[in-house]
DNA sequence: TGCACTTTCGCAACAGCGTTGCGAAAGTGG
DNA sequence: CCACTTTCGCAACGCTGTTGCGAAAGTGCA
C-alpha cells in the first residue's frame, strides 16, 4: 500500500471545474480499472488475459499493471486455470487484507461500526445504543471509543485507509459539515468530518445514510460498474440515494437524492417539513391507516417521476417499513412503473428489494473510502 | 482537421461499460480542454500562459498542444497582449472556419436548418414550413433538400463534421431510431439517423429537441463547463433537458428528461398521456383558464421536486408559452423554490429565462456534433 | 519417450505523452 | 546601451502503454 505519488487526488483542478489529465491520472485510472475487475472476480480470481480483454488494454500493459499491484501487495497469484492447449493462465486475485476501511453508521438510536477489508467484507463489527440527540461531543466520544476498540480488536489490523461516517439528514459531503440532522437541530453546522479526522488521526468522509446504503448496493449488490439505479429507503422517513454510472450522484451542493419531500399532491395534507403533499407524508399516513397497498402506489408514483426524469435502469427498495411487507411494496411500485412504461411504449424498469433490505449502511460507509480505489469516485 | 489516429472514439469499451484509457485518450482529452478554453475565449483569444494556468498543465505542454492545433488549422495566433515587463504574450484564438456542423430542427410545423462554425455561430440559416405528420420519406426528402441548399449556399464551406437533428418526442439517441414522436405514430421505429446519414453522406446524430436546446444553452449560454442545470421547455407541451457537469444527461435508454408527465397531483385530472395529475396537464389547464400565476406555481412545484432530487444549480425556462409572460413564470417558479430552500435551510436555486427563450434548437442540434470536440461528450 | 504445437507471459526496444532545463526572442526601465 | 523580466521553443528526460520476440509450460500425436 505504499504508493509513491498521487497523494490527494491529483490536485490539478481547473477554475472551470474540469481537470486536465496528467500522466499519473492515466496510470491510476487503469490501475483502478484492473483492481475493480479483481474485486468483482472475488476469491476465484481472474487471469491476466481476461483482464486485458475486459479493459481493452494489451496483455503486456496488464502484466505491467498487475506486477505493480503485486509489488504493492494488493494482488497475488492464486493458482492456475486448466490449460487449453498451451501454458495455463495464472489466476490473480485481490489480497483483501492489504487494506481496511472503517464504516460508521450513526443512526437515531444506534451506532454501528464495521471494519471492512478491501473487498468490502466485514472483518469486525460493533453495535451500541446511541442517542443522536445527546449532543455532538457525546456522540463523537462514543464513535471514537467504538472505532478504537474495533481497530484494537481487529487483530492484525492492516493499513486502515480511513473512516466513512453515514448519518441521517442533510449535510455537506464535500466539507463534511452537517446542516441540520432531521429532528436534531443542535447538530447544525457541526464540522463532523474535521473533528473526527483529528480525533481518529485518519481520513474521514461523511455522507447521508441513504447515499452510503446506495453506494454499498452499487459496489456489493452485484450491479455492474456502469449501472444506474435509485435506492429508495422507507423507514421512519422516506429518503433516496442515486447511483448514476456506478457512482453516487450528489449534485452541486451535495444535497441530491432528497426524494421524500417530492410533492405528488398539490395542496395535499401537510408534511413535517412544512410543505404539503410530500410523498413521505402521504406514504406514512397510508401506512398508519394500515393501507400498505396505497402507500406502495404513492411510492410508485414518486418512483415513476424519478424514472421518467433520470431513466435509471433499476429501482431498489429498502428500509424498515418496506421490510414489513416487501412483496407488497415491490408489486405496488412495479405496477405503477409498468403502467407508465406501457403508456410510453418502453420496457418497464425492474423493481427489487435491496439486498439486506438496505440495512448495510455501515458497510456502505466503509465503501466511501474503498470505492475510490476502484475508480468509483464521484461521477 | 486531419487528425491521424483516434478514429471513432477510442473503441476500447469494456463489457462492463467502462473504458480503459489509452495514451491517445489523454492527448485528445487535453486537446479538447484547450480547445474548449479557446472557444470560450472568443475572438479576443487567450494566451498560452493563461491556458496553462486554467488547465493545470505546464506552459510547455500547452505550447506543444497549441502547436498541434495550429498545424491542424484549428488555432491561430491573433496579435499580442501588452507587455508587463517582458516578452508580450502571444494571443491564440480558435479558427472558426476550420470546421462546420449542420443543425436541423424538425418541429411539428416548421423545419429550421443552420450551418454553424466551430464556435457555434450561425453561418447560414434556412427555414421552411413542414408537416411532421406527412410521413417519414417526405420529411427526410425535405430535410435533405434544405440541408443541401444550405451547404451549397454556404459559400466556401469548410469541412462539414456532420449533422445534428433535433425533433420532439421520445427517441433512442444512441441508435438514432425514433420511438413514437408525440402525435405522429407513423414515425414509430423509423431509423432516422441511418437513413439521413446515408442520404447526406455525413455523420448524423439525432436527439430530442429539449436536449438539443439544453445543450445549446450549456455550451453557448455562458454557463461554465462544470455547471448543472435543468432546462424546462413550456410550449405546446412541457418537456425538459438535463445538463449535469456540462454534458446532457440522457440516461440508460436515452429517455431521461421526461419532465412533463411528472405526477404532482395524485388522481388529478386526466392527461393526454393516459395518466392523471401530470404537470403538463395541470399547467396547460391553468393557462387555458388564463391563470398564469397558477401555472407558474405548479411548474415551480415540479421544478422543486427536480431540484431536490438532483441538486442542480440553475433552472432555465423557455418555450413559447413562457415567452408570453416570462416574468410571471420566473417569479412564480422562483417563489416556490425559494420557499422550499428556506425550509431546508439552504440557498435558493436561481431561476432564469433561457437566452433566446430556448428557441435555438437548431443551433443546439449543431452542437451535438461540435460539443464532443470540446470534451463535452456524454457524462 | 520424444517432438511439434499452442498458449501464456516476461524482457527489451519503441513511440507518444507531459515535464524539466536551458537558451533565444522580445519587450521594459534605468 | 545594458540589465532585467517575461514569454516561448528546443532538447533531454521519465513515464505511460505498445510491439517484437523468446522463454516457460502445458497438450497431443507419433
Amino acid at each position: 500500500m505504499n504508493r509513491t505519488e498521487d497523494g490527494a487526488g491529483d490536485a490539478g483542478a481547473t477554475r472551470a471545474g474540469r481537470t486536465s489529465m496528467r500522466l499519473g491520472a492515466l496510470r491510476s485510472h487503469n490501475s483502478a480499472l484492473v483492481l475493480d475487475l479483481l474485486r468483482t472476480a472475488g476469491p476465484e480470481g481472474i487471469s491476466r488475459l481476461e483482464l486485458a480483454e475486459r479493459t481493452g488494454l494489451t496483455p503486456q500493459a496488464v502484466s505491467k499493471i498487475t506486477a505493480r499491484l503485486r509489488e504493492d501487495g494488493l494482488a497475488a497469484e492464486a493458482g492456475h486455470r486448466a490449460s487449453t492447449g498451451g501454458k495455463p493462465r495464472t489466476v490473480l486475485r485481490l489480497v483483501p487484507e492489504a487494506g481496511h476501511a472503517l464504516g460508521v453508521h450513526l443512526d437515531r438510536d444506534e451506532l454501528t461500526a464495521v471494519l471492512c477489508d478491501l473487498t468490502g467484507a466485514v472483518v469486525a463489527r460493533r453495535s451500541a445504543p446511541l442517542d443522536l440527540g445527546a449532543g455532538a461531543e457525546t456522540v463523537v466520544e462514543r464513535a471514537v471509543r467504538e472505532v478504537g476498540e474495533l481497530v484494537a480488536g481487529g487483530g492484525r489490523a492492516g493499513v486502515v485507509l480511513g473512516a466513512g461516517v453515514a448519518l441521517p439528514g442533510p449535510l455537506d459531503h464535500r466539507s463534511g459539515v452537517l446542516h441540520r440532522v432531521t429532528g436534531f437541530p443542535e447538530w447544525n453546522g457541526f464540522p463532523l468530518r474535521d473533528v473526527l479526522a483529528r480525533r481518529l488521526s485518519l481520513p474521514v468522509v461523511v455522507d447521508k445514510d441513504t447515499n452510503a446504503a446506495a453506494l454499498g448496493l452499487a459496489v456489493g449488490g452485484g450491479a455492474g460498474s456502469g449501472t444506474s439505479f435509485a435506492y429508495l429507503h422507507f423507514g421512519a422517513g422516506l429518503g433516496g440515494g442515486l447511483v448514476i454510472d456506478g457512482t453516487v450522484h450528489r449534485g452541486t451542493r451535495t444535497g441530491a437524492g432528497e426524494f421524500g419531500h417530492q410533492v405528488v399532491q398539490l395542496d395535499g395534507p401537510p408534511c413535517g417539513c412544512g410543505n404539503r403533499g410530500c410523498v413521505e407524508a402521504l406514504c406514512l399516513a397510508a401506512v398508519a391507516r394500515g393501507d400498505v397497498a396505497e402507500a406502495a402506489r404513492v411510492l410508485g408514483t414518486a418512483a415513476g417521476n424519478l424514472v421518467a426524469l433520470l431513466d435509471v435502469d433499476l429501482v431498489l427498495l429498502g428500509g424498515r417499513t418496506v421490510a414489513v411487507a416487501p412483496e407488497t411494496y415491490v408489486r405496488g411500485v412495479a405496477a405503477v412503473l409498468a403502467e407508465r412504461a406501457r403508456r410510453a411504449g418502453s420496457d418497464a424498469v425492474p423493481v427489487r428489494v435491496a439486498s439486506g433490505a438496505g440495512q448495510g449502511v455501515a458497510e456502505g460507509a466503509a465503501q466511501l473510502l474503498l470505492a475510490p480505489l476502484f475508480g468509483r469516485a464521484e461521477g
